[in-house]
This record gives C-alpha cells, sequence and structure tokens, in this order.
DNA sequence: CTGAAAGCGCTTACAG
DNA sequence: CTGAAAGCGCTTACAG
C-alpha cells in the first residue's frame, strides 16, 4: 500500500496476472485504440484494458516522467488568487489544463520581484513542463532571464514586450469606456491608473486618454493617479482626487475593485455615484452588477483568457510557432454612470435592473 | 538539456566531477549539517556541497518519489477559487505547504459531488501524499469513501462527521451577530442561510438563531431562506424576505457576497441599509470595510484557517493523532447594523469610517 | 505479435 | 568514511 492509500496497482502486477511482459502491457496501454495494432494483438489489447479497468489501474506519473522526461506539469505564477480577476483566469487554465491532461501548480508571487524569482526556481525544480505568468512586469526583465534559460512559457492578464501572451484589448477597453462618457457629456474626467508595472492599467489608461484626446480634450496629469488594484487603494486614490479643488464629473477606474473603492470614497464626501459623478470600473466581475449602484464597466474574457493561454503554451510545447492573441472587451452601461440621467436621486426604486449592453463596432 | 530548458544536473554529474559515489553524493546532501556526520567526512560533505550549489542542483522529485514513494504533493479541493473566502484560505494554505517544502494541486468542484470524485481520482493518481477539501458535504458521505481508501485528509472551511477539520467557530460568530442585533433592538430579524450542505451556513445559522431563542424570541421559519453563497444568491433571497407582507428590521447572511446582494436588493426596493433595514454578513472580507455603506460582519482567519490545516495533515502524515480545531471568530461592527444610531440619512458623510471592533468574551 | 533489456535519477540498506 | 548494488515503475528502441 502506498502513502496515499490508493491500491498501487502496476503495470507488473497487470503483466504477471496475464502472463505477458510488463513492456506489452505498456504498448498496449498507450496507443489510441487504433493505433496500438501494433502494440499487440487485438485480442491481448482487450484482455489487458479490461484487467486494468477491472483493478483501476492508475500509471504512476512520476515513473512516467522519469523515463519520458516529461511532467505534464504546468506552473502558474499570479499576484493573489484573493483577486476574483487572477481567480477567474485560473478557472480558465485549470479547466483547460484538465483536458489537456495536464495538471497545475499555482502560487502567488503578490507582484514582488522576489518572490517572483524563488516561486519561478521553486515551480521549476518540480520539472514543470512549462509555465504561464498572470503577473508579468511591463519591461519583463525577469521574464527575459527566464525566456533565455530555455523554458517555454505564455502570459496572460498582462502583455510584456513581445513575449507570447493572451490578454484583453485593454488600450480598446480603455477606449470604450471613454467614448460612453463623451458622450455622455463629460469633459473634465479622472483615472485611478493602476500600477505603473502593470500592462493592464497603463493600456486601459492609455485607451481611455486616447479617446478624449481625439475628441480635443486633454486630460491633465493631476487627474490621472496611480493606484493599487484594490479597494483600498482605489479609496486613496479617489480621496486624492477629491482633496484638490473642484472634483471631476466621472472618474474611470482600470478595475472593478479600485471602483468600488471610489464608490465608498464618495459616499464618504456626502457624493452620490451615478448622478453627483459618474464611475466606472473594468473587468466586469461578478459583483458589479450586483452592487447597490450598479456599475457600468467593461467585460473582459476572463475565464477564456485562461483557457487560450493553455492552448497557445500547449501548442509552444509541440514545437509550433505561437503569436500573441488579444481578446475582445465589451462596454457594459449601467447605473453607475447613467444614474443621472435616470434622473435619480440615491434612492431611486428599480434602479439596479436598469443595464444595457453597448457592443463595440466591429 | 531537459524540456523546461533548466540544465539538468544530476547526482551522477556531481560524482563524476568529484570522482565519488553518487551515493556518497546523495547522502552528503541530504542529512541536515550536523547528522550527515555518518554520511561522508566533513571535508569530502563541504566539497559536495560547494559544488553542488555551484552547478546549482536540483534534486529530481520524481526520481525521489518514485524511490522513496513520498510525492511531497498535496492535492487540495475547494468549491471555487473566485470565492475569495476559499482564495483566501488556499493563500494559507500554500504559504504553509512551500515551509514545509510541500508543493499543492489546487482544483475547483464548483460543490458538484460528480466534480469532487473526478478531481479526487485525478489528485490521487497524480499520486498525492495527502488532500485537503474545502468543499465538504456535512453529510460526510463522499469523504467517508476517501477516508476509507486510506487517504490522508484533512478539512477546512466546513467540517463533517468527525473528520478532522480547521473551521471557524462558526456557531459562535453566529450567536455574536444575534447578540449585536439583540442589542441594537432588533425583534424581528431574517437570515439568508446558504446553501444546507454546508456547515459555515447551517451553524452560523444555527448559533445566531440560539441566540436569539435565548432572548426568547423565536424565528419563524419564512424568515430563514436558503441561498447559494454569492451576490446574485444573496440578492434573490432578499427579494424573497422582502416580497412577503412587513420586511424584517434586519437581515444576517451568512457570507459577506450574499450580503452584498442584500443590500443590492434594499437598493431596488429603496431602502437604506443601516437605517432602514441593518444588514450584517460574515468572514470580513475586505471588501466589506470598503463598500459604500461598511458592512457589520464576523471576520474568519481565513489565512490562518488554511495554514492550521496544512499543519495538521503534516502532523496526520506522521502517523500522529490530530484533533479537529475550532478557531476564534470576531465580531466587527460597522455602518450597515448601526447607521440609525449615528442618525443618518442615506447621504450622511464621513460614515465610512465609523468602525468599531467588540471581542467577543474570553 | 511479443519479449528482453536498458535506463530515467534517485535512495537505502549492506559491505568493507 | 565510502562504494556497490538493488530497485522504485515506467517507456522505448531492438530482437526475434
Amino acid at each position: 500500500m502506498c502513502a496515499n492509500g490508493t491500491s498501487a496497482v502496476t503495470l507488473r502486477m497487470l503483466a504477471d496476472q496475464l502472463g505477458l511482459h510488463v513492456s506489452t502491457v505498456s504498448r498496449a496501454l498507450h496507443g489510441t485504440s487504433d493505433e496500438s495494432g501494433r502494440a499487440a494483438s487485438p485480442a491481448t489489447v482487450e484482455r489487458i484494458r479490461r484487467l486494468a479497468t477491472e483493478l483501476d489501474y492508475r500509471p504512476n506519473p512520476h515513473a512516467a516522467s522519469l523515463r519520458t522526461r516529461r511532467s505534464n506539469l504546468i506552473g502558474v505564477l499570479v499576484p493573489r488568487l484573493s483577486d476574483i480577476v487572477l481567480a477567474m483566469i485560473y478557472e480558465g487554465i485549470e479547466e483547460a489544463a484538465a483536458e489537456h491532461d495536464l495538471s497545475t501548480f499555482v502560487a502567488n508571487t503578490r507582484d514582488l520581484p522576489e518572490i517572483q524569482r524563488i516561486r519561478t526556481d521553486m515551480v521549476l525544480a518540480r520539472r514543470v513542463d512549462g509555465m504561464i505568468f498572470g503577473d508579468a512586469y511591463v519591461d519583463a526583465r525577469f521574464l527575459g532571464e527566464v525566456a533565455a534559460r530555455g523554458v517555454p512559457f505564455v502570459l496572460v492578464n498582462r502583455r510584456a514586450g513581445d513575449l507570447p501572451s493572451v490578454t484583453c484589448n485593454d488600450h480598446l477597453g480603455g477606449r470604450l469606456l471613454g467614448e460612453h462618457l463623451l458622450e455622455l457629456g463629460h469633459r473634465d474626467v479622472a483615472v485611478v491608473a493602476g500600477e505603473p508595472y502593470a500592462s493592464t492599467g497603463i493600456d486601459r489608461t492609455e485607451g481611455f486618454v486616447s479617446a478624449y484626446a481625439e475628441a480635443g480634450i486633454e486630460i491633465p496629469p493631476r487627474r490621472i493617479v496611480r493606484s493599487p488594484f484594490d479597494a483600498t487603494g482605489g479609496r486613496a486614490a479617489a480621496e486624492q482626487l477629491l482633496a484638490d479643488g473642484r472634483p471631476p464629473s466621472a472618474i474611470f477606474a482600470v478595475n472593478d475593485f479600485a471602483a468600488i473603492g471610489v464608490l465608498g470614497a464618495l459616499r464618504d464626501h456626502g457624493l452620490h455615484a451615478g448622478t453627483d459623478i459618474a464611475v466606472a470600473g473594468f473587468n466586469d466581475t461578478p459583483l458589479a452588477a450586483e452592487l447597490p449602484v450598479p456599475l457600468t464597466t467593461v467585460r473582459s474574457p476572463m475565464h477564456e483568457m485562461g483557457r487560450r493561454g493553455i492552448e497557445l503554451l500547449v501548442r509552444l510545447l509541440r514545437g509550433e510557432q505561437v503569436e500573441s492573441e488579444q481578446l475582445r472587451p465589451e462596454l457594459v452601461v449601467r447605473v453607475s454612470t447613467t444614474g443621472a440621467l435616470l434622473g435619480g436621486g440615491s434612492s431611486g426604486s428599480k434602479q439596479g435592473v436598469a443595464r444595457t449592453h453597448l457592443h463595440p463596432p466591429a
């Protein structure tokens, strides 16, 4: 009996019980039913398969990995799984990995370069076949080193340099939101811009700013403040925006959690989101629609991003050439930007159900 | 070169380069510096260590596992990582696992028994040394089978039967909230009770109900509604509570996300949380404090729960006897229950900063 | 169509 | 104090 209590049926046991050699059993159990013609006679293959099923034989992956030098293991690094955006991306990764008979190790790096290094080493020491990074710094310094070591990997969530990545088209997402606020007549707007090392915040901000630029409006630097990607960070950034002089008429936070922090800050100042000041987020996390003031945001295909990340990595591991992918964002308009239109005081009834989906131009 | 591009330095390479036998090198690299006295002479050990460091030798874990029948791998099952409560518990698990040189596989089961079975089999096929379940059904039917197979495991988050578990003292947590609402004078209260198969919802509800019972108030069945553990579920449950006749004066949702859904439903009905109706949640997730209406809740030590889960499992793997642990909850009072006391309309300024911690009696 | 052998990289009694 | 051997459970050319 093995440590985990599973009946440790081995190839040898099957072979002995069938009066065959282990190599025959191994071959029969391998090829797909059609190609295992060269493995053993159909009758023998059938006998082997039957017994394997009966005894619930599970090949020992450590033995197989040792022999084949392939572990079917993938290492995944994220800033933190308690960020729902990364958690949902990881759900996509795990799902697609399982379909490819791959298992994944996931580790939190808290966006700290030292931890990124340590975790990468740990994961590599486990002999993974490849990695997925969800915590790329846009400068790609560390990741460049990893690439130089010959480790196959892809990025998800954030891009960096010309490394293969699957991201949301964040620039377009920012632009969609900019155009939406312009349509609503907002001229004096602000951005809670996220961390300066993450392409997500950078690109979303740039897209937003460029939409305004094209409308002839330049957003001044003091209206663009960096922030951590969480509610506390969003609240602090909003406090800063509200501290000096006249507040902007709209605030775009580059992710939903920061936007929730903005909502909290507004409330502290006696301001109503959606009526006094428009607020928008990014990602369309499950909470966005359920907030007391439903949040206008941009849907990013998080689950799909994880799935595509695995697909890309699988092709990379087959030695194929791969290209980065950008997934399409979608504007989701809710009360946090349209509250004023609905003629609403803060206590308007049934505002929560007023939702519209505006699709970006194809 | 191995698949992941890491320089595949082996024990043999070290041995050859040093003119020693692999067994000597293996022994020297193993024991702690003091006990490796019986491995080789101090000088030899030193030479071996130096070269291993220089060449950045990493033992092949598959080879070691094959030989020792120990993988240092732990399988973790959770309902979903996109539930921040489970994500934070998992962060604790991962952290403590790393300290014990353990790696973890984590999989989402969406609380579906079929998936729990499939994932458990997958994880076991990977030859993990033990498992942690964060998705236990209180009936312990499936887990009983797993235990019968001899797999070492512990539960976190939810208890089941008399299986070893690390949980929050959910009964006490519910009681603390009940006492808090009683103190505030609420007599007609309701519970958004979560899923009937999860001990968390069950115990929190029971604790709450028993606090009221001791005050001579019986909460009628129609005031207790089950619900999924997310915002959508909380909103639906609140709609149900608000649909028939006079609404309760306070609603306790057994987790924060459901409570956020309750807040949304109140808003749809033109009601103000904290002034018109008191609302409380459970877990004190990071968002609770940052919401526009900061949420009264019970802090459960999620990170610590994960850490303790690994500690318990490690002891189990050593063959020690282990006992289930209950961690202490802590009441955190915020505006969502005290808004009325603060004399607040819904637009009260700076309400967000009014926070109190009430410690439970020791 | 099936068998026999070699070997992946370790660890661990057993000698000497 | 160090070496030599056996073996964990597989896979994969190579024979026959």
